[in-house]
DNA sequence: AATTCACCCAACCGCCCTTTT
DNA sequence: GAAAAGGGCGGTTGGGTGAAT
């Protein structure tokens, strides 16, 4: 069974917004505001389909778009965040504020995919486009390094065409990369000087995802009070003042599960 | 000056997911 | 539980614009 179509499409206008559209939209959206959106046009006297009137609001005469050109650290963080997160413009907009997921998405393939190309790197896989192609193989964050089911898991992953001494290099080269907080963490000593209530405050990675009480998640586990956490990642970085993903973070901590609020 | 080409970006389309009935 | 409705998302398109010829 198809579905009804979200707006009668002879009764509508198509293209280009009028200045006179624009601002019965704002008008209407400042009076009522969001929501409802298959109706608004009704309601706000516009020719338009419901969608059009979201998409234009969203995309563009929304109060607090910020407008302009793009600064390389915007750059470098959609870079990063692609890389994370694949296509998905409204997570990575979520990132950015003022910048909408149709801005970022065009950006990107106006921009950023050019960027990376003349840096010799493929802006799908975000690998280097000489890399030998024997070695690709799935992308496995490992959170406990000397996890030997992990370790074997890994292992099946990897190419039949590998030698052993390869895929052991490989399993080498994984993990440690995959263990965060000792590689980006202060020095020993100043870890051991931080504060039980910074502590307290941290969340485990897979609950920075937002996959809270899940079997990977150990904060209930470490610590009396329920948060502290051995994937600690968010907190240890944010002493240095980056976020996980190298950039400058002003104190603020990186949380994915923010990433779904736009 | 006219034409062609390349680029940019607003807007549309169709699908998917969630919520409601 | 199934169907319908509503909203959101990513891919694509097409018109406008400026540069190159």
């Amino acid at each position: 069974m198809g579905r009804s179509p979200c707006c009668e499409k002879a009764h509508t206008n198509k293209g280009a917004w009028t200045k006179e559209e624009d601002e019965r939209l704002i008008a209407y959206i400042k009076a009522h505001g969001e929501g409802c959106w298959r109706s608004l046009p009704k309601a706000a006297g516009l020719l338009r389909c419901g969608k059009s009137c979201r998409l234009r609001w969203i995309n563009y005469l929304r109060p607090d778009l910020k407008r302009g050109n793009f600064t390389e650290e915007e750059d470098e963080l959609i870079i990063k965040l692609h890389s994370l997160l694949g296509n998905k413009w409204s997570l990575i907009a979520g990132r950015l504020p003022g910048r909408t997921d149709n801005e970022i998405k065009n950006y990107w393939n106006t921009h950023i995919r050019r960027k990376l190309l003349s840096r010799g790197i493929d802006p799908t896989t975000h690998r280097l486009m000489n890399e030998p192609t024997g070695t690709q193989k799935m992308t496995t964050i490992c959170f406990a390094a000397d996890d030997q089911e992990q370790k074997i898991k890994i292992k099946s992953e990897l190419v039949e065409t590998m030698s052993k001494e390869e895929k052991d290099h490989e399993i080498q080269e994984r993990c440690p990369d995959l263990n965060l907080e000792l590689r980006i963490s202060p020095p020993h000593n100043q870890q051991n000087q931080l504060d039980h209530n910074q502590r307290a405050n941290s969340l485990c990675f897979t609950c920075s995802l937002g996959i809270q009480n899940s079997k990977d998640c150990s904060c209930s586990s470490k610590n009396s009070n329920g948060n502290g956490c051995s994937n600690i990642i968010s907190m240890n970085m944010n002493i240095s003042g980056y976020d996980f993903l190298g950039l400058k973070n002003n104190g603020l901590v990186l949380d994915y599960r923010t990433l779904e609020t736009k």
